[in-house]
DNA sequence: CCTGAAATATCTAAAAG
DNA sequence: CTTTTAGATATTTCAGG
């Protein structure tokens, strides 16, 4: 699971976290390498799992995604069950860009995008009003995105 | 900012958010659609900044990075320029991955991307005690990473 | 807005040091 | 790891409907 990494991999994995479409002649230079091993080690770290695939990021207000809201969900039961189904249903919905299990004052984090907020409160009867097991949720909602992205720090 | 969106340029952003490396040419079969002209759709959405830029997503554990924490953090002062400084500094901190500026019950939400509980509490004591306008913070400890990613729905 | 063909560029794999 | 080579793929441009 864990690759060994060395210090060529670092800089690749620094490059193509922020531009995957840089040439790889020219993420050789970078990383004093050349082409091939430039080529050869993308697809080691792809095939190893570090790289798990390549994206494009879309921005939201392009599209009418206009609002990011952020949801804290209590439960009401921690079966794991009850949990399993929870997790199922906010995976499976489109707007739910994030969510998170977690330990703490509550037990779900969520981030939505969503058109609008009658989407939203849509959204909130169908996740949660349906499954019965969520015991109150707290809405914030996003003035600003002051930093996104899913961006890992590759350091040393 | 909004460009007009047909319903090729739907699918195929569907599809590079899914998976950026797909050839256009298979695009162009997914889209019924020519090579060239998913080569200039593409192009198009992107300099509208439809497509900010594309990105390679790492595992967070392959490098290292095992630890998600979501923070929410309250302010002392509203003061344009002490938020502004803030925003700055978790902007520019690599283990913070995402941060929101909200309304509701918190001022800030964090999502912390970090090794180990050492780093986290090392980097709280820079972010939030430095800066002498964080009133409180609540830390929740991911235990599970239920849905990540950047993806932006594409409907109609 | 589209297509199809031609010209470039890029990627991939192999061979040899 | 390097370089070089060569062939396969992919991207981009251009002429034209």
């Amino acid at each position: 699971m864990v690759m060994k990494l060395n210090s060529y991999d670092r800089v690749l994995l620094r490059a193509v976290q922020e531009d995957a479409r840089v040439a790889q002649s020219e993420l050789g230079e970078r990383a004093s390498l050349s082409t091939a091993a430039v080529n050869r080690r993308l697809k080691l770290l792809s095939s190893e799992g570090v790289i798990e695939r390549y994206t494009a990021c879309v921005n939201p207000k392009a599209v009418g995604y206009d609002l990011t809201i952020v949801v804290e969900v209590k439960v009401e039961s921690e079966r794991a069950d009850l949990l399993d189904e929870m997790q199922r249903s906010f995976a499976a919905c489109p707007q739910v860009q994030q969510c998170y299990y977690v330990a703490g004052d509550c037990d779900f984090v969520l981030i939505f995008l969503v058109r609008n907020m009658e989407q939203y409160v849509e959204l909130t009867r169908q996740l949660f009003f349906k499954s019965n097991n969520v015991k109150s949720f707290k809405t914030l909602v996003a003035m600003n995105r002051v930093k996104t992205g899913m961006a890992v720090p590759v350091d040393e």
